[in-house]
DNA sequence: AATGAATGAGGGTTCATTCAT
DNA sequence: TATGAATGAACCCTCATTCAT
């Protein structure tokens, strides 16, 4: 079961009343309806008319429950980046024992959300699509947290360090968005588990810095 | 000196006659405008009239130059990706001997053409601007470039391989797209090699792999 | 009465709902604006600001009821086409007996249609306006019933005859389109019934034939 | 030889200077290029670009020979048309003796005009083309003509007369129009005289009138 | 809470016409 | 006389948003 089956109604059903219920199931159905075609065809080439229709109400229904196009946008956005903050957090609580533990756990979390969130993924970083910044937006997230764990871990001594940590926290993102982005768009034949062992040893590389000769 | 530098008009100005050298300086104050304009607010942000006012020309001159707003932005994006398919393919001539400077090389040529691109750069994967998926175009095109080298390297057996090809290779180009645009639109006070040295390491961890625990 | 009182709105009114209602009321004031303008000015020389703005609507709702002005005017020709049609099919039937009366019959009808569908007239066939090859379409399809209809006369050896069919046909039509569209555009002082026989007149020696020293 | 060939510069070369002969070629070119695209396209569907280029001088050269548009376009119907006013003016001259044989010359002027200005006939009556009212501008003079020429007849009691001459004339002139245009846009495989003939006859209905049981 | 017709600013594009060279 | 780049008014059409019902 992903996220993405949205029309779930089961949000505590008891807990509202009827009309209340009745707002928030035309809400949850115009929030899927653009979830779908955002990750189709990018903000701005869907219309509010064509989310409305997709959901099944009258256009001025839209905006009985949201601000604006960007408004909706935002919601649906925000609300996946705080279910990955969540999944991330959870994974940092269990990283102090072992380091190469720790990272795969991350990336690992990282790839069961693009599997769950393939549309967000897709509506943020896909092809042509252009969250409106969004996408930019949570990267920099990403990287302000990723930039912070790598100079904890300098600064600790826990590893040698060969590279500087900004740059090599954009360069993790940057990977993780790409390859999390392809794999959630051309779900091609590879296995999780590889993607995995690419995602942790490239990873890995960022923090410890390696040298091609180090080894010989 | 940057190639943004577009209103140059050294362009052997004896060969053309009076009208064409008129027409050649519109058509780059069209394109040097568009560029300016694209990077700061994206392709679809941006109108033909604004492109042609800052040009200082009418509205309807854009249309004597370039079929549509589209045609402007594939040429402005063609021309910058063919300029670093050029660079790269110099880089990679000189591949064959020592592994570690032929990316290094590469990695070099990449960051030069963001110094001296950054308009396109942004253009093609700055912030929201989605450059109507031309962006991903490249990245794909690049991706099939180096999955292509990780390839060869592999069934040479010039180097251990823990890591699937594909993988690495969106892995490294997301990578370089992240960074090369962080660069590009942040200007940090970072210097180049810093910059080239992380790329180099992490661009070799996917080619050569590592493990945790692999140096002893 | 003609058809191009169109405001009215008796259409069952009390099938539709109250938003239907008002949404038909536009169509038909958009239709009714367009008619007139049409019909003065042929289509490429009437905006569709000019038409919403007659129909005191703003531009935009224009594209709410028609997909284009192209559309609009298809319409507004096809319907009185239809009722052509309609009239000329009812003629028909009567035609088996009496062939002069057939005749006066079809030409009665024709010269109600010019009269009821003034405008529409003006718009097809009218001074400079060439209602986008539609007028020619009808004439067209005019001259296929007509000719059909000579050739079965002549194929029942009904009538001697003189003239080419597909020939006569055509100038039947072409005869039929500029004395209505003269009846229509200037509304002579002449009556109904002489202009009745002439056609009447003409029509016929397009059927029978005649030789300026027959009767002697 | 029809007028179409239009290139033809034979005209008083010997009296014309150098340049003077050149303005002339281009304005011919000019000419001929624009009486293929109106009678192909339609005035309003024709650039002036277009007209330019096709005769193989730029665009602004255009208006070093015509005012505008439709001032080309005026001057190649009227020049069109004081070419069938000559011809109508002979036929006219010929009428006094017989009838019959009066308007069979004048229908086969017609013709002849026709066949050698299929482009103007096309320009004037064509499909779509709508000649900016000039075509009905011709029509209406040669209503005048036709009716003139009835009333005559008439007055001197040549003939019964059976119609009115108003209408008559109009009809006359709209078979004309459709035969003519039908003629020289399908070329169809009717020969000349059958169309000719039919022409005449008809036309002659309009003169004598006809009743259906007259001749039995 | 829902409807859906209406709004109208705004953008892309065309093309007759002008004018400096 | 010819050129052809430039002009800019005008037009078609879209769509986010409002509001009376």
């Amino acid at each position: 079961m992903t996220i993405d089956s949205v029309t779930d109604m089961s949000v505590s059903p008891a807990l509202k009343s009827a009309p209340q219920r009745s707002r928030e199931a035309t809400s949850q159905r115009l929030r899927a309806s653009a979830r779908t075609l955002f990750a189709e065809r990018g903000l701005h080439k869907v219309t509010t008319h064509e989310i409305a229709n997709r959901a099944g109400v009258a256009s001025g229904t839209f905006y009985l429950h949201f601000k604006d196009k960007h408004d909706l946008f935002r919601e649906i956005v925000f609300e996946a980046i705080e279910s990955l903050k969540a999944r991330l957090e959870v994974a940092r609580q269990e990283d102090s024992r072992d380091h190469l533990a720790a990272m795969r756990q991350r990336a690992s979390e990282l790839l069961r959300f693009a599997e769950e969130n393939g549309d967000v993924v897709r509506i943020l970083f896909g092809r042509d699509h252009a969250g409106g910044g969004l996408g930019a937006d949570v990267l920099d997230h990403l990287v302000g947290w990723v930039a912070e764990d790598l100079e904890h871990r300098r600064s600790h001594a826990e590893v040698p360090v060969m590279t500087d940590p900004m740059v090599a926290a954009q360069a993790i993102v940057g990977m993780w968005a790409r390859v999390i982005t392809w794999w959630a768009e051309s779900q091609p034949g590879i296995d999780r588990d590889t993607v995995l062992e690419t995602l942790v040893t490239m990873q890995l590389s960022g923090v410890i810095g390696i040298q091609s000769d180090i080894c010989g």
